[in-house]
DNA sequence: TGCAATACCTCGCCTGGCAAGGTATTTTAA
DNA sequence: TTAAAATACCTTGCCAGGCGAGGTATTGCA
């Protein structure tokens, strides 16, 4: 069989990338790129396995849009990472993404799941 | 401020808008696509409002994937509709797409609903 | 010494929702 | 009776985001 989570995840991450990433660095505080991915893929219990094809741009457009703010920082090993904290502006956005998961996924809910009322 | 539903709506969309038309057509048995668009409106109590582009374009793919298999009929009336059913390869590929829905809103809930345990 | 891991990047493909346009018929209300 | 709304279908082209595939540079380990 072909690989359904490969070929169907890429389409149900939409739209919802922005928001686990606003969610991420918000509560991080002060986090980067590279250990995003980690976090998402271990609090996810493996599920998501971010690319860097799809967090580095996330992130650039997500700081663009002024919704979190971004610092390069030498770290004492001599690597150069960019560090992100979440903007008031990326607060807001983040709420009301979440509020529209909620909604979408009730929605759904009622649809592909009437028998549970 | 900016419509956030209309804007982001489309997006959570993308990779669901198949497994509700498919879950419609198998519990409708014989149904069409203008009834699908009423039907996916009343059942979601109005927060699904899917757009001819969208309906149409997609019942065609899920009809030349095998997915789903479409008749014209003529009404009554005199007004021709396609009527679809779903085959049995819709049904598996239905099926596949609820779990993937289900693993999926789990995974994020791992991460947004951390609290939640 | 060489490979894995860390840490970042870019280019271009693909896909699907949908805006906007269209056609033809039937029903409803003024 | 006649115009508007609803039914029912269609197509073209835009846009956005995930990501495959390629790249760079450093550090750590075997």
């Amino acid at each position: 069989m072909n690989d359904f989570k490969a070929e169907y995840l890429p389409e149900l991450l939409r739209g919802n990338t922005e928001a686990l990433l606003l969610y991420l660095v918000e509560e991080l505080e002060f986090t980067y790129g590279y250990q995003l991915i980690k976090e998402i893929k271990t609090r996810s219990q493996g599920y998501f396995q971010f690319k860097e094809g799809t967090i580095y741009p996330a992130l650039r457009k997500l700081e663009s849009d002024g919704l979190i703010a971004g610092e390069w920082q030498q770290v004492p090993s001599g690597m150069q990472r960019r560090y992100y904290r979440i903007t008031d502006k990326g607060r807001e956005v983040l709420r009301d993404k979440l509020v529209m998961w909620k909604d979408f996924t009730a929605a759904m809910n009622l649809i592909i799941e009437p028998d549970i009322s």
